[in-house]
RNA sequence: GGAGAGGUGGCUGAGUGGUCGAAAGCACCGCACUCGAAAUGCGGCGUGCCGGCAACGGUACCGAGGGUUCGAAUCCCUCCCUCUCCGCCA
């Protein structure tokens, strides 16, 4: 959510920064639904100035007895009464139309990130690894022996699902929870188990609504499942004002995360990429304004380091305006190597929202003496489970069918080093 | 699921429909006293929005949204949440 004064102050600025993301002006239509909302707010206090004035007066004169002060009053008043309704309409009509309307506007892009429309434009900025030599199979195409089971899936549930069985359920499983101690050991995040049915209020907040409620999965009761922790994390500061001694805020959470994928039809069909239920370990960080851009290079460096612990090539991409989520002002994406497509496939994505969020959920810190201010959000996988399953199993693969453990992988595995096909 | 109680400022907790943004206490800040501190005394101490260079003024907010009234923290309705007891349940 925007501050429509910032907007108001420099509309051409605004309108320039949307159109580094590859967006139309909306400025002056902005600034027109504010100039209208103000007059409506004005207009409305001053009658509801002189009807307090004029009720106090009656309280006064009846106290005084002067009755026929009061009924000259009360005329009064209500003839105010019949125009007030109209101008409270009138109000909260404007006040409804400027929220509307600044809800679907994007987060604008940090003065660092690179201009372009998709993810052609985003920009290399380190590579990290040794890519394996020869031809490779996709996972699927290995890993069913492996217990790797769509078609039961699909009975069960659906396309987009996956059963995982035996030791390929445990890989996941211990991929999950190495991350997990990661972020808790190596970087002092906060472990938590958070709700993963939220409401409207957290959906709004993260700004998954109300543009995206066709990407996300809704209960019967009005519930949403949570398509990210980040949900549920980032909403733990929700309409809250806290101490800037508490800062910086650090969560994790390792949890199914729920998605729609509506509009992907046909792309990613065959696998574990993209699946309408995995797992992910998410990292969200809460910290005033000033420290943000260092806790980006922080978290995505917690990130980072995840692959490094597994051996897993990556590089690390700095998004380009287009290509960035809604709610980001900056965003870094993991990229890790999966040799069966012989590309490099997203792992992780570490975004700098600012204030974005924070308006939004009215998420506030306040310093000594100070009066309340916006706190800054971030928010990054560390990692999604399912592809590090993913770059684990074609990285790790051997050529007679079984999969390697990846050596910080063992102590999670009780032990077993290799997967062998059944 | 059934029955009941309750949601007031950072916290505790008052509040007969009018002068209530709201007593009092705690916490916090400033000043006085003190060599310093404690204790004590005095003063200050919510947030959003609108207007204003500012001082300041206006307005809204006592869980949320409606309603009654000249006027609502207070009366009415709906919803949300918390707690207690019973039932059910991993």
């Amino acid at each position: 959510m925007h501050d429509i004064r910032l907007i108001r102050d420099d509309p051409e600025g605004f309108d320039a920064a949307l159109a580094r993301r590859g967006l139309e002006p909306v400025a002056a239509v902005l600034v027109a639904l504010d100039e209208r909302r103000r007059a409506a707010q004005t207009e409305l206090q001053t009658a509801l100035a002189r009807r307090n004035e004029a009720s106090k007066a009656i309280g006064a004169a009846k106290a005084q007895k002067h009755e026929d002060e009061a009924a000259a009053l009360m005329a009064e008043v209500a003839t105010l009464k019949e125009r007030i309704p109209a101008l409270e309409d009138a109000a909260r009509e404007a006040d409804t139309a400027l929220e509307a309307n600044l809800a679907v506007i994007p987060n604008l892009p940090a003065p660092d990130v690179p201009a372009g429309r998709d993810e052609a434009d985003n920009v290399q900025l380190k590579i990290w690894g040794e890519l394996p030599e020869g031809d490779f199979p996709e996972h699927p195409e290995f890993a069913g022996p492996l217990g790797l089971d769509f078609e039961s899936a699909a009975a069960i549930a659906g396309a987009r699902f996956a059963v995982l069985k035996g030791g390929l359920a445990r890989l996941n499983r211990a991929i999950g929870q190495f991350m997990l101690d990661r972020n808790v050991a190596e970087w002092g995040y906060t472990e938590v188990n958070p709700p993963l049915l939220v409401r409207d209020a957290a959906m709004y907040g993260t700004d998954k609504l109300p543009k995206f409620a066709e990407d996300s999965f809704q209960t019967t009761d009005g519930r949403w499942l949570i398509p990210t922790a980040e949900v549920s994390l980032t909403s733990l500061v929700l309409d809250q004002i806290v101490s800037e001694e508490a800062l910086p805020l650090r969560f994790t959470a390792l949890t199914p995360c729920f998605r729609s994928e509506a509009g992907s039809a046909g792309r990613d069909t065959k696998g574990l990429i993209r699946q309408h239920q995995f797992e992910k370990c998410e990292l969200v960080s809460v910290v005033p304004p000033e420290a943000s851009e260092g806790e980006h290079e922080r978290m995505t460096r917690a990130a980072e380091s995840i692959l490094e612990a597994l051996d897993l090539p990556y590089r690390r991409m700095l998004l380009c305006a287009g290509d960035m989520g809604f709610g980001a002002r900056k965003t870094y994406d993991l990229e890790v190597w999966l040799p069966g497509q012989a590309r490099y496939r997203e792992i992780s994505s570490c975004s700098n929202c600012g204030d974005f969020q924070a308006r939004r959920m009215n998420a506030r810190f306040r310093r000594e003496g100070g009066k309340p201010e916006f706190v800054h959000t971030l928010n990054g996988s560390a990692l999604a489970v399912g592809r590090t399953l993913v770059a684990v199993l074609e990285n790790y693969q051997e050529s007679d069918g079984s999969v390697r453990i990846p050596a910080a992988l063992i102590p999670y595995m009780g032990g077993l080093e290799t997967l062998t096909p059944a």
